[in-house]
DNA sequence: GTCTATAGCGTGATAGAC
DNA sequence: GTCTATCACGCTATAGAC
């Protein structure tokens, strides 16, 4: 199930699906780029929304040490992971000139009508990336408010992140992501601020 | 220019461009919908990216009449108007079991690597967007504390709805979409309470 | 400006030898 | 499991009568 070949057309499906999307890469594309014949490919997968499947569960499987377990190398400080995070975001558009961003979020947006476990393995994705920005939130403890519902404040970080590539990608210019994550980090300040408050009180 | 024929060409193709997306939208789609014949979508558009450009010049040119005012009707208080126009999102998305979103957003993501009219276009109404927001903001005058950066809080507000609606979509929850927007409210407050604290010292 | 017919191509997918 | 050849379809776009 796990052959070099399969693992060759996923990994160059990802790849391609990452800079073109789902419906602007062909079969032929995943084909030539990754030297394999229509044959091969049609022997591990019935058809092309397979190979997407195959995308999304490599991604939900490998969200720890594909994506978290690089972005937090060498640092500790859970605020400051969150921020690194959405760093390696930022790294991405400048290296590719504005054509990657986040795989996820391109996709929720192109498949407009997706295929109910397309949908859920988005999903699952974007819960996984906002349980892990919840995880950090929890080990600030005490330097957010008591009561800060720190799952909202995760799912609203993604939001962030989401909105920010989307407008620095469009605009073709990091200033704006960075704008916008400085609000967040502004929005973080004024809540560690309100917490230090109520604890002088 | 503006012949009934080309109008309804344009509208047909604004909303199945908005449901399907562009891509996923056939040229057969748009004449089976308007009840027009290939040969008079070709009299007036040299090719299916330009009908594309019509839709984005007309939300360009119709952002007021079309959108903001609708959205402001009765609201005067200019915060409310903010929150006013996102929940205009909010009910497209539970009046289309979610199908609908941001017209420009879905598109921004969808076109990876857009011809550079349609980039500007796109660009355009996104900042037209936000500057009908950091009206808003300008309007709220000392409500919001000295020196806070108004486009990039405006910037900020489109990203939290182009997120939002995102997420919420993915998960098809208006409580995803609901407990973001709350997030942003308290950063408003949070602003409102700092401002009101500068005033009193 | 409108209509019908169709060209020309790229697509996802299949057949069958090896 | 791999390779080549190819089908059947839907797509954008065009031609040309009216």
């Amino acid at each position: 199930m796990n052959s070099a070949t399969r693992q060759k057309i996923v990994m160059t499906a990802l790849e391609l699906f990452y800079v073109k999307g789902y419906n602007s890469t062909s079969i032929a594309d995943i084909l030539s780029r990754s030297q394999v014949h229509s044959g091969s490919l049609y022997h591990f997968f019935p058809g092309k929304q397979d190979v997407l499947v195959a995308v999304l569960e490599f991604y939900r499987d490998g969200i720890r040490e594909n994506l978290l377990d690089l972005a937090w190398m060498g640092v500790d400080d859970p605020i400051d992971r969150i921020f690194a995070l959405l760093n390696g975001y930022r790294t991405g558009l400048l290296e590719s000139d504005f054509a990657w961003g986040c795989p996820i979020g391109n996709l929720a947006l192109e498949l407009s009508e997706p295929d109910p476990n397309i949908r859920k393995l988005l999903d699952v994705n974007f819960k996984n990336w906002i349980a892990a920005v919840e995880g950090c939130l929890h080990d600030a403890g005490a330097r957010l408010p008591e009561g800060t519902d720190r799952h909202a404040l995760a799912e609203f970080i993604l939001t962030t992140m989401e909105g920010a590539i989307m407008q620095a990608r469009t605009a073709q210019d990091i200033a704006v992501f960075d704008r916008n994550i400085a609000v967040l980090r502004e929005h973080v300040a004024l809540l560690e601020n309100a917490a230090r408050q109520i604890w002088i009180n």
